[in-house]
RNA sequence: CGCGGGGUGGAGCAGUCUGGUAGCUCGUUGGGCUCAUAACCCAAAGGUCGGUGGUUCAAAUCCACCCCCCGCAACCA
């Protein structure tokens, strides 16, 4: 009897495109359940989408769409891609199916049953980003992301988190790996420490979810549909639960560092209520930065995967976000890293291993792979190289198992150097001008030893990277790839006589035009995004499961999250503006009668200026850079007629104009003549 | 005391949990080889592992304190 495995990767959200982050998750989840199949486990590889909630029902309405049609669209982007990537998922759960919504009524009905949900009535503040009640009075900012929060007063149901305290802390303690890495299993400990509330998990203010069973005025808590998916996708709550039965509880469930305390705390607390199995292990991962250079204000920084399928290939994406990045820590991308790494390791390492090595073979054994000597023409090079080989098998196996892919990646490449430097060493070439028996018997060990090493290296490295290790499996004259066994890899399976196949690059080299035509591609991409727009594209993933794609500097309405139907009339291609556009902004002269700081503020002044026409309050960020008493009565630009932004409590009317420096700092721009109060700049 | 992540040869990073010759990739310099995708191999230069103190036979690693940088959030309309 097969041991089951079952992986999940969070359900992405659709309120954004997926990009590189969600491909992230995905393809680790993808390297794990291949490796899993090849190591003989039934394995269980879930994805999908979660698509219910405020957020969506209003984004689907900005696009004038319907929610479903909305889901529907973006649902189907994220499956596409996938698909494009080869990704061998079993199943692909989206929350709008009624599968999911059968069994999500069910687990309610189950917690209900047994006494975890009550209900209640609740005043208070709602984040919508978040889709939470936060703790802060009206008109304050949302504590977590900042967003203006709304007040809503709605009757509830609660489900009894708080007596689920105990049972959590019991069960991190006896179970140390539940949580991966040991940073995020520390913060839960903390946060569960600090006391947990009861939940709201119903909502009645909208309507796109799954309703209440019995009182379909409410719909059931995003979260508590969206972490249902682990279960609903295997069947529970329908007529067939044998899948349910069989693979849950879930080996892995596979979640960036964002969404820690929903699978890590709500999660387990739900099922635990609901008399259900807990998953084994949770693996949070980091977050993949793009390119942390200042100069991302012309770039945009949210990174398209296909871009980079385009004109790498999706192997060379997989390998390089596994190698390159420490698991569970934060990374960054860029296309002169990625191209880096597949030249060093991809092109220069393991594909040129394969070329150099099955080439002799083809020229010096007619493509036949040769006998090794087991006699005089054996030497202690070779017992090196399958120690090597032993060694890198049983430690790859470990360091996967721990997900510390980019150690297990480098271990591996490690054998590919070794194996470079023995054939220099031997030198083939040499022997293979020399006729006598030992010179013969001598190139075929070096040989076969080569090419067994190189067999090892590919089968070690094929879950990362299937497309391009297939190829240099059938170079190597071997079946499919994807029927090999991991679980008995050894030394000295290669078989003597094998044909090979063609042999031909697997991975082209790279030059630098590959990064210019993805970060081209990129740039045609990026259509110009109208400000209203960037309002409803702005969400992006936050709440999203996915991992966060952290940008450095850019304002976010530039990612490529638009719809491409945008009727804007305004701007070329290039992110030039019309003179329409500028004469929207109001600039005008200004003097500063009063200047202060601001309480409690270290950069902000308080400043009132004159415009002639009136006096109108402005806080701006410049205290670091002016004393306040040295403002007043100076001449500044002023943008006129900017909306009104609370700062620090005190409202300010426009922004002062300003150069700004390397380090953030502001410096006023003034005139050189004397120019009259109130005159506007065009 | 806002949250978080860092400070390791020129660059980018691993190693820190489980103390014991400081490792990887790129780059630089010189050499080798010619089977291979201008690739591969060798050698060299280059490090007070942020600082100070402590624990220890032994500290990049453990403890304490301090300094600095970067995100996010603020107070950059």
């Amino acid at each position: 009897m097969p041991k089951k495995f079952y992986i999940t990767t969070p359900i992405y959200y659709v309120n954004a495109r997926p990009h590189i982050g969600h491909a992230y998750t995905t393809i680790a989840c993808d390297t794990i359940a291949r490796r899993q199949r090849l190591l003989g486990s039934d394995t269980f590889f879930l994805t999908g989408t979660d698509e219910h909630g405020q957020k969506i029902q209003r984004a689907a309405e900005a696009a004038g769409k319907s929610p479903q049609q909305f889901t529907n669209e973006v649902s189907a982007e994220f499956r596409a891609l996938w698909d494009r990537m080869g990704i061998t998922y079993d199943d692909y759960i989206r929350t709008t199916s009624d599968r999911h919504k059968q069994g999500v009524q069910q687990l309610w009905r189950r917690i209900r049953d047994n006494g975890y949900i009550y209900k209640g009535s609740y005043t208070g503040q709602y984040c919508v980003f978040d889709e939470m009640y936060v703790e802060v009075g009206p008109g304050e900012p949302c504590p977590e992301c900042g967003r203006p929060t709304e007040t809503v007063k709605e009757e509830n149901y609660f489900f009894k988190l708080s007596a689920f305290a105990e049972p959590l802390l019991q069960l991190y303690t006896s179970q140390p790996d539940f949580i991966r890495p040991e940073t995020r299993r520390n913060e839960v400990i903390a946060f569960v420490r600090s006391g947990l509330r009861d939940l709201s998990i119903s909502r009645s203010t909208f309507s796109w979810g799954i309703p209440v069973p019995d009182d379909p005025k409410h719909v059931i808590y995003v979260w508590l549909d969206a972490l249902a998916n682990y279960i609903t996708a295997l069947g529970y709550g329908s007529a067939d639960a044998s899948k349910f039965e069989k693979f849950w509880p879930a080996d892995i469930h596979m979640i960036g560092k964002e969404i820690v305390r929903f699978h890590c705390v709500y999660w387990p607390a739900f099922l635990m209520a609901a008399g259900l199995p807990l998953p084994k292990s949770i693996v949070a991962h980091g977050w993949l930065l793009f390119e942390e250079s200042k100069m991302s204000k012309s770039r945009g920084n949210i990174v398209r995967t296909e871009t980079i399928l385009d004109v790498l290939g999706a192997d060379a994406l997989r390998y390089f976000l596994l190698r390159e990045v420490v698991f569970g820590q934060d990374g960054s991308f860029s296309f002169d890293a990625l191209v880096q790494r597949y030249n060093s390791d991809l092109a220069n390492g393991l594909g040129n291993l394969a070329s150099r090595t099955l080439t002799m073979i083809t020229r010096y054994f007619h493509g036949e792979v040769p006998y090794p000597s087991h006699g005089a023409a054996h030497t202690g090079a070779e017992d090196m190289i399958a120690a090597l080989a032993k060694h890198t098998i049983s430690e790859f196996h470990e360091l996967f198992e721990q997900q510390q892919f980019s150690r297990a990646l480098e271990l591996a490449w490690a054998l590919v150097a070794a194996v470079d430097k023995y054939i220099v060493e031997n030198e083939p070439w040499t022997l293979g001008e020399k006729q006598d028996e030992h010179s013969r018997s001598r190139l075929a060990t070096v040989l076969y030893t080569s090419a067994e090493a190189l067999r090892i290296v590919t089968s070690l490295a094929y879950p990362v990277m299937p497309e391009s290790t297939a190829k240099i499996w059938a170079q190597l004259g071997l079946g499919d790839i994807a029927k090999t066994s991991l679980a008995d890899l050894h030394w000295g399976q290669l078989q003597l006589g094998t044909r090979l196949g063609k042999v031909e690059p697997v991975f082209p080299r790279a030059d630098k035009s590959a990064i210019e035509r993805m970060q081209m591609i990129e740039e045609q991409q990026r259509t110009p995004a109208g400000a209203t727009e960037a309002v409803t594209t702005e969400v992006v993933e936050r709440r999203a499961s996915s991992p966060g794609t952290a940008e450095a500097g850019a304002s976010q309405g530039s990612a490529p999250l638009n719809k491409p139907a945008a009727s804007q009339p305004s701007a070329p291609n290039d992110g030039k503006i019309t003179i329409d556009d500028f004469a929207k902004v109001e600039l005008r002269v200004a003097q500063v009668k009063v200047a202060e700081k601001v309480k409690g503020a270290d950069k902000l002044l308080r400043l009132e200026v004159d415009l002639g026409t009136e006096v109108r309050q402005i806080v701006a960020g410049i205290a670091e850079a002016y004393a306040p008493e040295t403002l007043v009565g100076r001449k500044v630009v002023i943008v006129a007629n900017l909306a009104p932004r609370k700062l620090r409590g005190l409202e300010s009317n426009g922004m002062i104009v300003a150069a700004s420096l390397e380090g953030g700092k502001p410096v006023l721009a003034a005139f050189l003549e004397d120019v009259p109060i109130g005159a506007r700049l065009k």
